[in-house]
RNA sequence: GCGCCCGUAGCUCAGUUGGAUAGAGCAUCGGCCUUCUAAGCCGAGGGUCGCAGGUUCGAAUCCUGCCGGGCGCACCA
């Protein structure tokens, strides 16, 4: 229905003579406002120097809008023209969403893209902790606003199986299982001190018998560096299902080398005439594409820096044909965003091929202290045990609700609470309390059928809570474009308070049967909305609580 | 020193690509249980939008400078 009031605004943006004025169309924050406002005349008013109320009555008199669709126009305040829907409108979009159900707030957004989001990418040298788990949950959370705005999208995550990292990590697992065996070994500089090795030291000695500590050490750290990649990489899978993440391709560093796309790359960039030698060592000429300096892509000892893998990577997923790729990185990376970018352009990709989203770090916060994570010691709160203890559910919903680039505090004491303090609960209690209302009713939320009819309510809160629900497509749409899930989190407590208010102040089941009926289908609608937007973020959406 | 991010109510945070009187939850205070979940609802108080300039009909939002916090500035990964 915007749509229609949008198009004829543009139409008369061009008798005015102004056809190019960009003007704004929405929901106002106040609700004696009207449906919908614009600030066309008061933009228009800029180009052709004359007062905006004027020009707003003249914009309303050219302004054809069948009755059927608005009911009213007003001019206010320094110009604004405010709109109210004809009630046919609202009633029609909340037959809608009856309609569409589990698809309510999916659309297209053209051009459709193809869209590669590549998140989590933890080295297999240790548990993932939390800050994994809020890139996970943002990450996936963005790849399903992107399908639900109908772009294709690949969900992927990168292994860096073949650094030295992963010959420190075998060699630090050879070590405990030497201690294992009752020997004297220590952990090698820069090795890895925590807990998990000596688990899975303990479990090979198990499975492969005591010799196993007896083999020579060149062979037996290759092995044990398959061993602890696969021990990893097993557990990494395990806890991102258990988390509800689902990853279509698992990408490795290993076979960037194996496949020969180094050599690939690095020629690409040669050919460009992009690359250099200097004191021994190959360099990129990244400054040419903005970065503040150029950067050594093969060290003097010959080896290649983390950097081109990286690239080859990159050019990988060019290859397989996304026009869009995006990676989620901690923010303490995103000193690294302007080589890789300007390394991209350097291979004549598109500036808007390569985009990055930056998680900030997470404080977890329990009884007011906070927890600390440090690696070195071995001693963090790793993302198993924070699901653990709060659950999935909670423990998404809180990495979801503020956005990516500000700071987390996770409270442990409040993702735990059942009550209304805790938000995840608050959203989930309206779900639970819609369902409640079918079970007393005795019918299926899907049986609540016949054709609504939103003027047998005769309470305020049925019409707040209509529009409310008839808000989600376009909060959806916005989350969307700007690849904020946050949104949707608080869209979710706004619809929440809404819904409680409307169950308390009214009831459904025993009023007379065209509000009975009325009611039951409003009802299901919510129950649709919040199902949607609860699935929509990985959450589940419980009958009971 | 340079770069990126952040700074909004006591706390945690929203704030529609510049719009109308800056909002929500928690906390505090005051109401509401013969009710489909009181595991809830209603109301009140609470603000120098870090500070100072600028841009314009209009700035929390854009620009400049400063202050404060976080994170980066490798031939590490």
């Amino acid at each position: 229905m915007t749509a229609v009031i949008r198009s004829e605004l543009a139409r008369v943006a061009g008798v005015l003579g102004t056809p190019e004025v960009e003007f704004v169309l929405e929901r106002p924050r106040d609700q004696g406002h009207g449906d919908l406002a614009t600030n066309l005349a008061m933009v228009a008013a800029r180009t052709l120097k004359t007062n905006p109320r004027k020009l707003a009555e003249r914009v309303i008199s050219e302004l054809q809008l069948p009755p059927a669709v608005v009911s009213r126009t007003e001019i206010a305040g320094p110009g604004f023209i405010n709109f109210w829907l004809a009630g046919d409108q609202l009633a029609g979009a909340v037959r809608r969403i009856l309609s569409e159900g589990k698809a309510y707030g999916r659309s297209v957004a053209l051009p459709v893209r193809k869209f590669n989001i590549e998140f989590v990418s933890a080295n297999p040298t240790g548990p993932l902790h939390v800050g994994h788990g809020r890139g996970a949950a943002l990450g996936d959370a963005i790849a399903s606003l992107f399908e639900w705005t109908g772009h294709n999208v690949t969900r992927e995550f990168y292994v860096n199986d073949a650094g030295v990292q992963i010959g420190k990590l075998a060699a630090s697992l050879w070590a405990r299982i030497q201690q294992a065996v009752g020997r004297e070994a220590a952990i090698p500089e820069g090795g890895y001190h925590g807990e998990y090795l000596k688990e899975t030291a303990q479990a090979v000695l198990d499975t492969r018998g005591r010799e196993f500590a007896d083999r020579p050490a060149e062979q037996a750290l290759a092995e044990c560096r398959l061993i602890i990649l696969e021990t990893q990489r097993a557990e990494q899978d395990r806890l991102m299902t258990d988390f509800g993440v689902h990853f279509d391709v698992i990408a490795s560093e290993q076979s960037i080398y194996d496949r020969g796309l180094i050599d690939t790359a690095l020629a690409t960039l040669a050919a460009r005439g992009l690359t250099y030698e200097k004191d021994g060592a190959l360099w990129l000429r990244t400054t040419d594409f903005g970065d503040d300096q150029d950067r050594v892509l093969r060290k003097q000892d010959g080896s290649y820096t983390y950097f081109v893998p990286d690239i080859a990577y990159h050019v990988d997923k060019h290859a397989r044909g996304f026009d869009r790729v995006i990676d989620v990185w901690g923010a303490d990376h995103h000193g690294y965003i302007p080589r890789m970018r300007a390394a991209l352009q350097a291979l004549g990709y598109p500036a808007e091929f390569f985009d990055v989203e930056l998680v900030q770090l997470v404080k977890v916060v329990r009884g007011g202290e906070e927890v600390k994570m440090s690696k070195r010691s071995g001693e963090f709160i790793t993302l198993r045990d924070l699901a653990d203890e709060v659950g999935v559910d909670a423990a998404r919903y809180f990495f979801l609700m503020r956005r990516g680039d500000s700071h987390l505090i996770f409270d442990v004491d409040l993702a735990k609470k059942q009550t209304d303090e805790n938000p995840v609960f608050y959203v989930q209690m309206a779900h639970a309390r819609l369902s409640g209302i079918f079970r007393t009713a005795g019918v299926e939320p899907d049986q609540a059928a016949g054709d609504f009819d939103l003027g047998a309510l005769p309470a305020a809160e049925d019409t707040e809570l209509a529009k409310q629900l008839t808000r989600f497509p376009e909060v959806v749409a916005k989350a969307a474009l700007e690849r904020e899930p946050h949104r949707i989190t608080v869209y979710l407590e706004e619809l929440a308070g809404v819904i409680h208010g409307w169950y308390h102040n009214t009831r459904t089941v025993g009023e007379t049967p065209p509000i009975e009926r009325a009611r039951l289908l409003l009802a299901r609608a919510a129950r649709i909305v919040v199902a949607n937007g609860l699935t929509l973020l990985g959450l589940s959406a419980p009958d009971r609580m």
